[in-house]
DNA sequence: ACAATATATAAGTATTTTCTTATACGTTAA
DNA sequence: TTAACGTATAAGAAAATACTTATATATTGT
């Protein structure tokens, strides 16, 4: 469900933290440096961005390193597109592309 | 911002009030047949979804027909465009069609 | 082994959001 | 003109969310 995607980034603080980890890979005392909440809500954030596969967590021994899956996007993409009837000719090879986008994971 | 579009289309009843809206025009009578909720609580959803340009108010006397307005969704397609490098090639052209996309009204 | 470090979880509080009922306002029909 | 209808707003209750501090758990360096 997309709506799940959409509460996890209508979020200020959260969408922040996606953003920041799609550019580089960061761990949590990094990404609570960055940010002006405790490090307890950058982990609550962070397992929410989890839990709709935003994020992945690569562990190594105590740090864990959280990068951003944009391709957990996809639901969100695929959703719009059902909308882009409405929009203008221009865009309709768009569901076309969306449909042969693979599933799996994705090179960065 | 996308993040007050994220937020507004990130409640089950409004997104789906949305999405009602986007296929057909309906009053808030109607509406309020349609969800298990209040009329005022409808308003209120109405309010927010036009406050960020997703429906359309159409009055007509003592009715207001509302409809959907996809158009609204833009901002969020743009953001999402900005992650299109992490996909696969294919979707490189995603982008260039979307600077493209007229800003005003569309054909519905 | 022990202290320091990195992160997660628990529990509670504060804030925000969504709902309700009551009511106000404008429009139409009788 | 007045009663009924359609919608919006106000006010407050209920529910959900985001934060805090305290603490638990695991890992590393000394």
């Amino acid at each position: 469900m997309q709506v799940i995607l959409m509460k996890a980034l209508g979020d200020d603080t959260r969408l922040a933290i996606f953003e920041q980890l799609c550019k580089r890979e960061l761990t949590v005392t990094q990404l609570t440096e960055r940010f002006d909440v405790s490090q307890p809500a950058i982990s609550q954030h962070l397992r929410v961005l989890k839990r709709c596969r935003l994020v992945h967590e690569r562990r190594e021994g105590r740090f864990a390193h959280y990068r951003g899956r944009p391709e957990g996007l996809r639901p969100l993409i695929n959703w719009l597109a059902h909308y882009q009837k409405f929009w203008p000719e221009r865009l309709d090879t768009l569901s076309a592309l969306l449909k042969t986008m693979p599933e799996g994971e994705k090179k960065r």
